[in-house]
DNA sequence: TGACAATTTCCTGTATACAATCTGTATATG
DNA sequence: CATATACAGATTGTATACAGGAAATTGTCA
């Protein structure tokens, strides 16, 4: 029927994150099913889906007398999920360190560390910055993955769902920094060292340092509060009253 | 036109469950639609929104040519999900000591701990069983609630979903044993150690004794897998492949 | 007898129609 | 003038019908 074959309820999903990260509702704004599925040219059941799918995520509250809300975040809560992903990918290098992992694992750890050395190192041209983020992405996926637990892999997936906690959140932010170049550092420190750790089985030391990362994002999170232009190149934070 | 006016969809949520949890389904087997809505005398539409809901709570997983099978979990993935629990619950007393908590909260935790030695000392009889487990679910449910954190304390219920790391599965099964009263006693220690620490903000404290709390549990896995009798008397134990 | 192919059956994903409930407004009454 | 009530509109929750596709069964051929 449609020329897309994608599953409606795939884009009907895709659809509402993208007006919710738009910014286009605003938090506690009650949505409109029958609007929703007018504008996402998508039938009401494959919505609903979609709807019910995202209040699981976490992105959506239901209203006691029916139908969903967007959820709104406090500053609190951005914290929070920042913590909590620091936590569990913790947990997750700490499992890898005492349960061991495959060599070949480490290795594919330690190019990415070498290849976001590269990255680094140059001067921060857009181009670079766009590789940084994609491969910062693809570190964190890996540390989950090293866990060796589908459980813990799946629960960083799923909080690491909630737009302000991802790693890549508040990277376009800090780029407009002067202090840009000197936090990639640290933090690039911070996966060498990680990476090194889960090597020499050193189970505490990679959950201290993966907890300690984390902290670098809820640091950006003040400065971009802080300056509110920088706010601004956080789409993320539509979501989150100040 | 049905006599209980509770929502299909939570019919539905409660039947599948119920279904699963029972046994009656196979892991890996396929979940037939129109066979589950005639059987729970539902339609199609709420029970759709029924998987759907499930698989988000990790007890279904998708078929990739369509709907649902019932998911299997290994021995590992309890494992794992008993220690995330540990994880999720000492941030969440780690947070309590660092952040503080009301004193009116430290005070119902307090007496809920006392209480818990009251039935605790006593004889081990079923009556006074049946009350711990309540207990120990409540007390467990306050200090996800101490944590201050709405997104911490939602994680915690989400992991404590899966029935096999919920602090009261292997309850039933330990009361078979002689050591019962034993680890009762342990447990009861941790209680009361991690109150304590949250009121003198020993916040690593705090973390290290719920984690090893956690332990517990998996001592208690470990038994019921040696003991099949044990086994048993564990019902979420139906999903896991041994 | 075994393998392959075609047909048939069944299943899911989607659309739409219907019913019940909730919300907001306007009117009537104390 | 304030409050309660009733009615109308809208919105969600549910049921069912339909279409496309996967899987199984059966029949045929080597």
């Amino acid at each position: 029927m449609s020329e897309t074959q994608q599953p409606q309820s795939l884009r009907a999903v895709l659809g509402v994150r993208e007006l919710i990260f738009s910014g286009s509702m605003r938090p506690g704004e009650r949505l409109s099913e029958v609007a929703l599925a007018k504008q996402l040219e998508v039938s009401r059941t494959p919505l609903r889906a979609a709807l019910a799918r995202l209040e699981q995520e976490g992105l959506l509250e239901p209203i006691p007398s029916g139908g969903f809300a967007v959820r709104g975040f406090s500053q609190d809560d951005v914290i929070d999920a920042i913590e909590l992903r620091g936590v569990l990918e913790g947990t997750a290098v700490r499992l890898a360190a005492e349960r061991g992992v495959q060599p070949a694992k480490i290795q594919i750890a330690q190019r990415l560390v070498a290849a976001l050395d590269e990255v680094t190192g140059n001067s921060p041209e857009e181009t670079l910055f766009e590789k940084y983020v994609d491969l910062n992405a693809e570190f964190h996926a890996l540390l989950a993955d090293l866990s060796g637990s589908p459980i813990v892999q799946k629960e960083i997936e799923r909080v690491t769902r909630l737009p302000f906690a991802s790693p890549s959140a508040f990277l376009d932010a800090q780029s407009q920094l002067t202090s840009f170049r000197a936090s990639l550092q640290v933090g690039q420190a911070h996966h060498r060292a990680i990476v090194e750790a889960i090597e020499l089985r050193e189970g505490s030391r990679a959950e201290s340092l993966a907890r300690e990362h984390a902290r670098l994002a809820r640091q950006n999170l003040a400065l971009a509060i802080e300056h509110q232009d920088l706010a601004k190149r956080v789409p993320a934070l539509a979501l989150v009253a100040i």
